[in-house]
DNA sequence: GTACCTGCAAATCGTTTGCAGGAAA
DNA sequence: TTTCCTGCAAACGATTTGCAGGTAC
């Protein structure tokens, strides 16, 4: 992967990742690049699929490192962990800033679609302040029907 | 379970069922007044232990039962489907009005618990109008840690 | 009597874990 | 050289499915 591609997200992730002492394996790197590519959230098998046949990467990794990689990102809170249809998890880098959004999810054909909307985060905001808990992260889905799907 | 407990989600269910051309097994009606007295979501595991240990209920359906049972109930919009934490599924009924209400998790000890707003309601009605998807049903959850597991 | 409903047990599939060899520091 | 990282394969747990018998209609 070319340096130019890299975005903060990688750079900080890298940095925590050196941090918390964890050493730079390849299947680390590997996971942690591809996920720094996405739009949006994939499956641990999504990111198997994707390591084993991408030209980007020059590893692929197997589902078993993939998920303990995971689980290190999402203790370090660089992920978000999204569960959405047949118990299936994804993840996606939780960026800083304008990477925020949420999901719109076809119950028909399973798409996952990402929007963004400033009333509905302050909104969010507001409640977040007035509830019993300490929140650290949010999730809105939409669920429905996409176009292709029909009404 | 005396006919008083019964809420007209129960009976708009039961009707549901009838006009889909269901015939009332002892399963599907064992789950059915088992959902209509959660106050929350529940998972098909829970439900099973529910339905063995509660004197609620005349009898117990085998997890291959709920399971389908579930799978209806959600096709004709009676359930909301809930997914949070571990690749576990809940349902729970979805009622018209004054039962809707969205979720807090404590990611530490999994507690969940819900919670409503107006204002993030309306901001939701917004954004479903301009978004490229028919949205039927929506989620909101709030992450975070809850009192019991500190700030 | 027919078609649906149910329970059981086996199969599936995503995820986790134990272990042994290889790599980073 | 020590400790961590990785891959493999087995284990695990939630969900699904095939089948045979029972039940609603």
């Amino acid at each position: 992967m070319p340096t130019s591609d890299r975005t903060a997200w990688y750079d900080r992730a890298r940095r925590a990742l050196a941090d918390a002492g964890y050493r730079r394996g390849g299947a680390r790197l590997a996971v942690l690049a591809l996920l720094d590519r996405q739009p949006c959230a994939l499956s641990a098998i999504e990111i198997e699929e994707a390591l084993r046949g991408d030209s980007h990467e020059r590893r692929a990794a197997s589902r078993a490192s993939i998920y303990r990689v995971l689980d290190q990102l999402q203790e370090l809170g660089l992920l978000s962990k999204l569960e959405v249809g047949q118990g299936i998890v994804r993840f996606e880098a939780q960026r800083e800033g304008n990477g925020h959004h949420h999901h719109l999810i076809c119950d028909r054909c399973g798409t996952l679609t990402p929007f963004t909307d400033p009333e509905l985060e302050q909104a969010i905001n507001h409640v977040s302040q007035r509830v019993p808990l300490t929140v650290s992260e949010h999730e809105v889905i939409l669920h429905g029907a996409c176009r292709n799907c029909g009404p």
